[in-house]
DNA sequence: TCTATCTAGTTCAACTTTCAAGAAAAGGTC
DNA sequence: GACCTTTTCTTGAAAGTTGAACTAGATAGA
């Protein structure tokens, strides 16, 4: 819960408000950025593209829904409508899982990695001229340090998720 | 555009991508976070609080809505829904703008000011527990240095709104 | 085994966002 | 004024997201 404390709200100090507002900013700029740069180099947007990340990675390029979910950091139901586009796109195809019959995994076609091999120049691209260009190498290991922060105090509790951030 | 360079795309360094991981990863947990407490307090998502805030910031609390749409970083379609949305809640009316007769002004009502002023401490308590509280001063200076850096990047050409976000 | 409970994944309805198209007024320019 | 372009805002349809309800299969205890 996150309750006023006890003795009327800690407000933001002048500074505090500035850092959020920034904060607001850069990051609405950069997920319409990323979301624009990709639904017109790659037909998808931003976290689609991040599933397609994630199973090019994985071993023998498939995952669980669930796990897929939880690594990309949303609900099993956004999950399945995504698979589902991907699916009619051909860039991934669902499987029977073999030791749990409930259990799908979404694997990573041939057609979806060769899109991701071709579109990932540019998205990389984008992704250093917003943010890696700009920063000293200093800025760079700061703001790792800090989302790695937030991103930790987010957490869902119980959540193991922790090292493989900064590995 | 964001064309690959000549000579191949110039990949990202693994403290890099570690680093765009970490951000993501907490900017998506932050949105989300904010997102349900907001939903959950306050009855909408973060995007329309964000428009109450600046319609109560706002000289008389109104804004045309191009202005407004600026100011929030968001389409002046998608501000046309969310005004009939807010107005359907009581918080907002459109106002006929005396000096041209296209324009429009979203207002905030006395009640959407309410509404405002109930649900301020409980958002501004989540906003610091997950930000604020676990950032050293340094952090946070340099947070707003690295956020100021990357929005002003990504500012379209032609956008003056600079220095109104560090104050 | 029988039953209760939990987990995996999907589906539905309500809501939000996007994109393209369009109506209305304003601002030139001749 | 007549004409053309631009600006302001809205609309409608398609796409995406959410949260709750639901089905099927797994799991555990008596």
């Amino acid at each position: 819960m996150t309750t006023a404390s006890p003795g009327g709200p800690r407000w933001l100090t002048d500074e505090e408000q500035g850092v959020w507002r920034a904060y607001l900013h850069a990051t609405t700029l950069m997920e319409d950025h990323l979301d624009r740069q990709l639904q017109r180099d790659a037909g998808m947007p931003h976290i689609y593209y991040g599933l397609l990340v994630h199973l090019s990675q994985a071993p023998r390029r498939r995952k669980r829904m669930t796990e897929l979910a939880k690594d990309a950091k949303i609900t099993r139901s956004r999950l399945s409508h995504a698979v589902a586009r991907l699916e009619k796109n051909g860039w991934v195809r669902r499987e029977d899982c073999a030791s749990d019959k409930r259990g799908q995994n979404a694997v990573l076609t041939d057609e979806g990695y060769d899109m991701l091999a071709r579109s990932a120049p540019g998205h990389v691209e984008a992704v250093r001229q917003a943010m890696f260009d700009r920063l000293s190498p200093q800025q760079v290991e700061s703001l790792g340090e800090i989302m790695h922060v937030i991103a930790t105090g987010l957490q869902p509790e119980g959540t193991d998720a922790d090292l493989p951030w900064l590995r």
